[in-house]
DNA sequence: GTAATTGCAAATTCTTTGCACGGTC
DNA sequence: GACCGTGCAAAGAATTTGCAATTAC
């Protein structure tokens, strides 16, 4: 799917709960598409978002942030550390993708692999939990930060 | 282990770290034993706290958790509602457990099952990741929730 | 036209920090 | 008596809210 194409879906999406079209709105979630490998704070989507629209506001970022997370177009996620990041839910992926956090570096990256396979299916028959979505993080050492400790 | 182990295994770290055994920070472990099950706030821990040494100050909470955080004698987490939340390691366990968040009555379960089994081997392999530690929780719906469901 | 949306500033919430005082070895 | 730890209050960071002005449909 083009990012025009995503664009125009979640449009839609928008319009049919009853909100309306801004252009506020429409700068944010292309912001989310053109960085759609980041995990970018409220903050950190602000000062993109301030690029395309500047006289827009911190709190209507929060705002359209809020809504697009209400709709399950985006997650809110934490990794820890005590900011909020949104993270684009992947159109069509069955799951919710996983995360390795670097312990050193702090990079963020995403896996797209169904690691989880049957293990919803057990949590759901051995703890009659009816399991809706998951979140799946690996702390760890990323290969680069690897590389750096051998060198030295 | 029982807890007054438990307590002393935890002074003596503290102890070998070079920090001091002070009553404020005894107080503070005793409430994360006594509530090893649930998943407290600061807030919640200044609470209880208090009651055991009503003069105490939630700073000195907040600094506490900051070394037993450090020191990896609790694991702080956060449930994407901007709290974060403070969880004893289990002893001894090669794993950190996983759990399972109620969306609708947002009740916590700890599961110590391990779900992962050779999961963090195919990352390591995979995607050349030194694996350190893990998050996994699920969403969904509580038995006690589903049965309210049927129930109307 | 009118109800939804916005920007701004103020308010809230969670957490950290500065500092003078108190306790310990 | 140096030093670590504490309580308190103030500062800081992240997020939310109130409100008058504006805008999309």
């Amino acid at each position: 799917m083009t990012t025009g194409e995503a664009l125009k879906k979640t449009k839609r999406q928008l319009h049919d709960s009853g909100f309306k079209l801004t252009p506020q709105r429409e700068a944010t979630l292309l912001v989310l598409l053109e960085n759609e490998k980041d995990h970018l704070s409220a903050e950190e989507i602000f000062f993109f978002v301030k690029q395309k629209s500047p006289e827009i506001g911190l709190a209507t970022v929060y705002r359209t942030l809020e809504i697009l997370s209400d709709l399950k177009i985006v997650d809110k996620v934490s990794f820890d550390d005590g900011v909020s990041r949104y993270d684009l839910r992947k159109d069509g992926a069955k799951h919710f993708h996983h995360h390795l956090l670097c312990l050193e570096c702090g990079n963020i990256e995403e896996i797209d692999e169904d690691l989880l396979g049957n293990v919803e299916e057990i949590v759901e028959k051995r703890f009659h939990f009816a399991v809706k979505d998951h979140r799946l993080t690996f702390h760890g050492i990323c290969q680069q930060c690897q590389r750096k400790h051998q060198e030295s």
